[in-house]
DNA sequence: GAAATCTCCGAAAACGATTTCGAAAATAAC
DNA sequence: GTTATTTTCGAAATCGTTTTCGGAGATTTC
């Protein structure tokens, strides 16, 4: 292990004051150009950089942001939130903030989570995902005021920042290309309800449905896990009813995926028969049977923009000024059926 | 903000020294029974925790450690990665170690981000996977005396602990089977070489072939991205010749994925007419067309072990009994051909 | 050339914990 | 009851940094 060396240490082998040292490398005012310049490549050539650990003590900020990792997210599934994670990455690099991640355990236990990393850890701020209508963090984080970002928006609480990708315009657009088709009873299969994109899938469902003068049928709606197995139980629910429905729509792609599956098992075409519309854009979504037609979601994007949302939020920004709702587009592949009516998408 | 108390604040409150709280707090010897339950419950009353950044400074010991996700994994691809990082957390949960996470940028600066980690951050120990057959990660991280466990072994320098899911057994188990079903040209669609787990790959498919007396053609191994696009490309180079494979083996699930693409492409049915294989079973495998066979690939599991040889290093144990190689099974689903020869796997 | 004003730099005080080491109190030994 | 030993506690040093504030020395102003 190289020896490291100290301010102070570095401040004697420059015949300097440790305090003229400091202001030097944080570029605070009060040092001339010429020492500023001879303590820079001083500290380069001995390869001094401060320890945090003193930093943080004097300074009182920890410089690292948390992120949680919601529990529904254990075991495999969504290349969706490693994609999210490499956005703040490269957001968080060009600052001098670390990135934390915890992964919640249980529903049960997620506060918990939330509480050690900022009343143990003490982390600067928090992100996280998976908002809820009614969601407990963010009462939690904004009753010890810690600045925080959501994906999601929530109805819980004071204005916070968020981005927020549009589950309304998924459900709304993707049931409206149903109705254009000349489809009556579409199946919509989403997540419970209490998540926040479920909740706004289903408006916009209900939205379209509305629009094109059709009844709203519960039986048509069902909830289920977010993943292949809850598409295919609740594709199998839907298709065992006495007046199934003609077309549905996913709140996932691979839910999507599993509700292909239990059309197939039904000896229908999936798409041809049954077309079938997912959300989120998964990259496996072209190689599936049909290619899936699929919602958007720049998941990247919007990890870089809750980095400079934080940034601006922790600058002293209004969280109601820091809040960005995107509409994801419409990627047409083919399971949504046939071309029988070109382009009448709302 | 609630106001936070310090250790102080917490000993002048209950009448006792600095020293003594912190003792019985760390459960140092030295200290009454009675007294040490006295502090631990005043502690969680007046909701004490030490701050972080006084223990660090004063035991220079960060009590963090970093992972490094490899360049090519940016964007989308590998839920792999994202279920390493929970088997990571879910063992680093029992420790008072907290993960942090950077994204390596590109190839070049891909040390960088180490150098940043480990003389910056000044991070405990530090993590990462896809390790090369030469490999500086490793060289740096040996040089500068920092602890370290690696997803892969590599032949780089010392010896040191990892955990290798082993791609020999994926590589000839795969192609020996297809040697069963009576295949005599069996391409590979490999990531490049200089990756560990690619010349293992193709080390094992050089084995069977040599078990079953078949030549080698250099022309049939083709080493391409580690995606769809890469299987795509590599299988319609493979089915541009010649004399094409009749069958193929796959270093990884997405690349299989985009090679049966490339096969059906020209008419043929993947699977039926031209078997393939992959490895790391995706998640979204069993839904392909035709469910894809593959090589079980436990991510979970290998990142909570990680976590334990890293805490075994530290712990004083020597790197040479810390390896560990894992062999993957074959999880038979039908993409790899035919019944034609029933049981033939080596 | 003296006074007023700027520029730089340095001494010392935090920040909040852990750890060493010595002292006091309690217990044991005789 | 005195001494030796063990147990329990406390004072102070230390980790490495940033920041405040005062004081030289240089520069300008009249």
């Amino acid at each position: 292990m190289k020896q490291r060396i100290n301010i102070a240490e570095l401040a004697r082998r420059l015949g300097l004051a440790v305090s003229t040292v400091s202001k030097a490398i944080n570029d605070r005012g009060d040092v001339s150009d010429a020492t500023k310049r001879r303590v820079l490549e001083a500290a380069e050539k001995f390869g001094f950089s401060p320890d945090p650990a003193g930093r943080r003590l004097r300074t009182q900020t920890s410089e690292t942001i948390g992120f949680v990792l919601s529990p529904p997210q254990t075991h495999f599934a969504h290349p969706f939130f490693l994609d999210l994670l490499m956005g703040i990455d490269q957001g968080l690099s060009q600052t001098p903030f670390q990135l934390i991640i915890v992964a919640g355990r249980t529903l049960e236990t997620e506060l918990e989570s939330f509480r050690r990393l900022v009343e143990r850890q003490r982390v600067d701020a928090v992100m996280f995902g998976r908002t809820r209508r009614d969601d407990p963090r963010v009462r939690y984080l904004q009753e010890r005021n810690v600045p925080f970002v959501a994906l999601g928006r929530s109805e819980t609480g004071k204005p916070f920042p968020f981005v927020d990708i549009d589950r309304t315009v998924a459900g709304r657009n993707g049931t409206a290309r149903f109705v254009g088709f000349g489809h009556r009873r579409i199946g919509l299969l989403s997540t419970p309800g209490y998540l926040m994109i479920s909740h706004l899938l289903q408006e916009g469902y209900r939205a379209a449905l509305k629009a094109a003068k059709l009844p709203f049928d519960a039986d048509l709606v069902v909830e289920t896990s977010n993943d292949e197995e809850g598409g295919l139980n609740g594709a199998r629910q839907l298709l065992a009813m006495s007046n199934p429905p003609t077309a549905i729509m996913c709140g996932h792609d691979l839910i999507a995926t599993g509700a292909m599956q239990a059309i197939a098992e039904t000896g229908r075409r999936p798409g041809a028969d049954i077309p079938v519309i997912g959300c989120d854009n998964h990259p496996l979504g072209p190689y599936l049977n049909p290619p899936l037609t699929t919602f958007s979601a720049p998941t990247f994007e919007a990890g870089r923009r809750m980095v400079e949302l934080l940034l601006a939020l922790m600058d002293g920004r209004s969280p109601k000024e820091l809040q960005e709702i995107w509409s994801p587009e419409l990627i047409l592949r083919s399971s949504h059926g046939g071309q029988l009516v070109a382009a009448n998408e709302v």
